[in-house]
DNA sequence: ATGAAAGCGCTAACAA
DNA sequence: TTGTTAGCGCTTTCAT
């Protein structure tokens, strides 16, 4: 009893087929490159295709296929130029093999199995970067229950699963530089973490209590502030060490968006960068080379690490074999906000 | 003669429909808010949705309906911190309004009417929200006449076509700047362009012509350089015009990335800033006010831009009214880097 | 207020 | 190598 709205301006695949004629079977291998198709007939199901300015309905697609053609990129509140690395890579790896990217950024805690669950699934996204710690584990177990292949970026998958994760050799990075603060002359070296419980943030304190160790420099904990990666609580946290009269010549910034944080409270303070306090990030943020005085930081593959990210995830999907960890290469990047002396 | 892969895991509608004891229309009603239901009815279906964690199969939704509650963003490349805001302000208006992102960098010239097209219509967004020089007109009428709500960002639809567009108030913006720039003292002021068409540029250079004028300073096309609203460009051109020996005092560099490079040339020049160089930017950039010395510019809403163009294209698509043009305030910021006397 | 059932535009099994 | 056709999981009309 059909009274159906038809979509009547859409050109659809048995426009193309007739327009060939051939059936919708046909044109559908030549779009997929599935199955044989003689050469003859793919040049005119092409034709026809262009001709006719045809492409194909993604929904329709994804229902009567097993795939969407498409990722999920779930992010954490976008704030810095590090977001836009990230995004290219991923982006500039996957148009390539024919996804799009559907992105998801949640700036607060949110979870699959309570309360509104985020339309994540919704879209049977064939797979999912996950780049936040703003979804819990439980949310990510129960996708990866569900088949659905996913990729944690910066952070590790939950105990047990077996998900494949990158990150940066954040330890080595951070031992590298809290190493070159100490060959500066620095001993007592603060330094400020990222939000609780992030994984980047971890690994680098460990490269730091590590080049101290190294250094046979004591841990003294009232070093240790608590930031979040952002300039704004640096500020206030670095403010408050200063006012309860906690002394230091350097700073280890936990990366370089706290570290013009940092600035700008010892500014406040009339200490010079690096005469009075030494000053080290980690990323190296494009502004990093253009603040003043110039950062000291540790290089971070952003944009590869996108990149890395979606060309797991694409194997994973494609049943290619992939590793269950890569680990970027950071590089010591020294600039004038660690070299006494040689500060114009 | 089905013998079809049957996708056993997934809780479908009639899963959900059997639990509540109702017919999946009624469920359907419920999950999108049409029809009329029951309250008891609602509550039943509700409770049988998060006890089975069912999530609606968005293809499905999407071929059975008219609606793929999905948003399509065209981007250039993604260069500077302009574009995390951008894309912030976008989803930050449509995750309230149950949308979702697909994003798609361009950064080479695109067409969807020769070549592969680009992947736009593929997946049937409800709707385009494009920002980028690298999608020609022809492609814009061309999804326009496919009755794809379109919104153009920073850019103008093609000539007769009825399309909104979110812009800056640019030409104001850069009149402001430039005056102010004629303030302090200055009489041979460059300009750096964007990128060859770009309007935002051409806007911009209007604003500058127009303060010259309203001065009684002579326009010198000498002082006009050619850029991309990127810093590595902008020193390159600055460098030629450095070069070939034209003199000015002021340089108002288009945007606040071309700044920085000219930063770096006039430092590689012996030209300091702004004793002997003014500079200005515009857009306030996240870096502008950390370099050295801090720059003066024009603080462009871009956060709001992504929202605006968002919100408008929702309510394209949702049939309300919508302007056909949104013009955002801009606001002129003085820093050091125009300020002579002041510079520490 | 609710249910029955057609069909959205494709893909993929099977037949030929 | 190609065609026939069922059916993917929903939404929506129409009937009740």
């Amino acid at each position: 009893m059909s009274v159906r709205r038809t979509n009547s301006q859409r050109v659809r695949i048995d426009d193309v087929a007739r327009k060939a004629g051939v059936s919708t079977a046909t044109v559908s291998r030549v779009i997929n490159g599935t199955g044989t198709v003689s050469v003859a007939t793919k040049e005119r199901v092409n034709q026809a295709i262009s001709d006719l300015k045809f492409v194909a309905h993604g929904s329709a697609r994804g229902l009567a296929g097993t795939k969407t053609h498409t990722l999920g990129l779930v992010l954490p509140g976008l704030t810095t130029f590090f977001f836009t690395a990230l995004i290219q890579g991923v982006n500039d790896c996957i148009y390539d093999r024919g996804y799009s990217l559907l992105m998801y950024s949640v700036s607060t805690p949110a979870s699959m199995t309570s309360g509104k669950p985020l339309p994540l699934g919704e879209h049977n996204t064939d797979g999912l970067i996950v780049f936040t710690d703003f979804l819990d584990d439980y949310s990510i177990q129960y996708m990866h229950e569900q088949n659905l292949p996913i990729v944690m970026l910066h952070r590790s998958p939950p105990e047990g699963l077996d998900i494949p994760k990158i990150m940066f050799e954040n330890e080595k990075g951070a031992f590298d530089i809290v190493e070159h603060l100490i060959q500066m002359g620095n001993r007592r070296i603060a330094y400020l973490k990222g939000p609780e419980g992030n994984e980047d943030s971890r690994q680098r304190e460990l490269g730091y209590k590590r080049a101290l160790a190294a250094n046979n420099i004591p841990l003294d904990d009232s070093l240790i502030g608590r930031g979040n990666f952002a300039s704004g609580r640096a500020r206030n946290e670095l403010e408050s060490m200063l006012e309860s009269g906690v002394k230091f010549d350097a700073i280890f910034a936990g990366n370089d968006d706290a570290a013009v944080g940092v600035y700008e409270t010892l500014q406040k303070f009339n200490l010079r960068v690096p005469e009075d306090v030494a000053v080290a990030g980690f990323d190296d943020d494009y502004m990093s080379q253009y603040i003043s005085p110039p950062l000291t930081t540790v290089k971070a593959p952003v944009h590869r690490s996108g990149f890395e990210a979606a060309s797991t995830l694409l194997d994973l999907i494609e049943g290619n074999e992939t590793s269950s960890e890569v680990r970027l290469n950071t590089e010591l990047v020294i600039r004038e906000s660690t070299q006494r002396g040689k500060h114009v």
